[in-house]
DNA sequence: GCCGTTGATTGACGCCCGTCATGGTGCGTT
DNA sequence: AACGCACCATGACGGGCGTCAATCAACGGC
């Protein structure tokens, strides 16, 4: 469904018709964190790649040995430097995953999605989170201690293969972002940073009008996620907006013209 | 005391007395590639952190299953592109993994010493392999098929978990290094480098001049791990030379006064 | 010991972008 | 409906650093 019905979404959508419209098109989630049912729980371990293949009982014992958490937008799932013996799955929600140099600037190594594995992953020499993790909207996660994650590992060394697979993965996306940071301008970052964010939380033709990234990303997001400044971000949007290339508004980005955000992102 | 001492290393060392040396300080290792010998490859297997606790029938059998393979300075163990199919642990030597841009702009994403564990350590999703590895000095490597590690893995649950931990070391490192990448100015960036080279590679009191690098790395490559130039690094590194911080030469790097160089990373 | 090659150094120039500052605009709140 | 708060946009300015270019020094080979 897109927002043109009556009532509905904002209906001073209808406003602008011609100029460009900067009404915030995001679909909102539930706005405040709740408890998840165990019956949910449950679909939400079956649903995730990580545990396929488990029996009914395995998944059972998994699920009693979780805690399910909520948090609201904004709110800290964890934060750098404490000890990180917990092991996340992201069951709801969005989450950035930063971290903050001496100098303030923030820098986001990961965005979370649904079926996200994710906090202390390793005990092993690394005791403490390297990272704050933050709600980007109302988000529901599954908890489970470390040392009983491991254990589950051991009785379950496919789950162990997958569990390495989706790390290596993280390593060579990090090693990726560490490449493209190294990248000449501004804009070709940026470029390229919107692309990947439209591959994986793009939504078609919400409005007609291109792929809408479905995140509340601020200027200083994307800043930190391209190692710029908001100032930066804005001047370079504003550029690609007058281009017909993208649209944009407050803490949301749709997405016009692919193929000409891709030849700028070619650069590299 | 300085390069002072008559006889000990290379005795050209003695030549430059009050300006500053330049000759190379490095040892060298053997120059040509050679077979592992048996004996040596189980003693290297057995080294591994990672295959410890493994009995000598298990070695045995892993040993069985690898192949040795060396490789001569700037020679390429693999190139990005090429099939992701083998599974490598370093034995001897170091190399650098590096990815290119489109831009020709060269990013070194990790430096290998002997026991590291690389090349294809997934095959889910990423058959290519994404990197290009190049030794940086004469090198052996001993070569597993990844679907037989994967078998290793499964069979010893152990052991997977301690490549668990190895690839989050990697992913811990590489979120940090994308996150240095952002610091200000090159100077920070050459500084922290320089400090986690040290730290790895370091060797003290070689000559009795502080702490040598034990890494033939050229400006280009200190270039390629900072995101920057090979000018701008050796106007740093010239810079730092006349501060008496550090001593530097064609292929080499000592340092000199660590704490002054850490006061100038710490801007981070 | 001499020479060619490769890598390091240094200078000059110009532009991108980080910084500071100001005004504008959408959105939640009352 | 109107207020106020973030967030966004845009201008001006200056310095850091990427680029081009020329020179120098060190290492290896003969």
């Amino acid at each position: 469904m897109t927002d043109s019905p009556p009532g509905g979404a904002p209906a001073a959508l209808v406003t602008g018709a011609p100029a460009h419209r900067r009404r915030i098109p995001l679909r909102s989630t539930c706005a405040q964190p709740h408890e998840c049912p165990r019956p949910m729980r449950m679909r939400i371990l079956a649903q995730i790649p990580l545990f396929a293949g488990l029996s009914e009982a395995d998944l059972d014992g998994i699920d009693k040995r979780m805690v399910s958490l909520s948090w609201g937008e904004g709110d800290r799932l964890y934060t750098a430097g404490e000890p990180a013996d917990h092991l996340y799955v992201l069951a709801a929600g969005h989450a950035k995953a930063y971290q903050s140099a001496p100098n303030g600037q923030d820098t986001i190594v990961d965005i979370l999605a649904p079926g996200d594995l994710f906090g202390g992953l390793t005990t092993a020499g690394r005791p403490a989170h390297t990272e704050t993790v933050e709600a980007l909207a109302t988000a529901c996660a599954l908890r489970m201690d470390t040392a009983v994650f491991r254990q589950v590992l051991v009785e379950h060394p496919q789950v162990g293969l997958r569990v390495l697979d989706e790390v290596a993965a993280l390593l060579g996306g990090s090693r990726s972002d560490a490449r493209q940071q190294t990248a000449v301008t501004v804009a070709d970052r940026v470029a390229t940073t919107l692309l990947r964010l439209a591959d994986r939380f793009g939504q078609h033709g919400v409005s007609g009008d291109g792929t809408l990234i479905q995140l509340p990303l601020s200027r200083a997001d994307l800043a930190a996620m391209t190692g710029s400044t908001a100032e930066s971000v804005s001047r370079v949007m504003s550029r690609l907006r007058k281009d017909g290339i993208i649209e944009s508004g407050r803490r949301w980005t749709a997405i016009l013209d692919r193929d000409r955000l891709a030849a700028i992102a070619a650069d590299d």
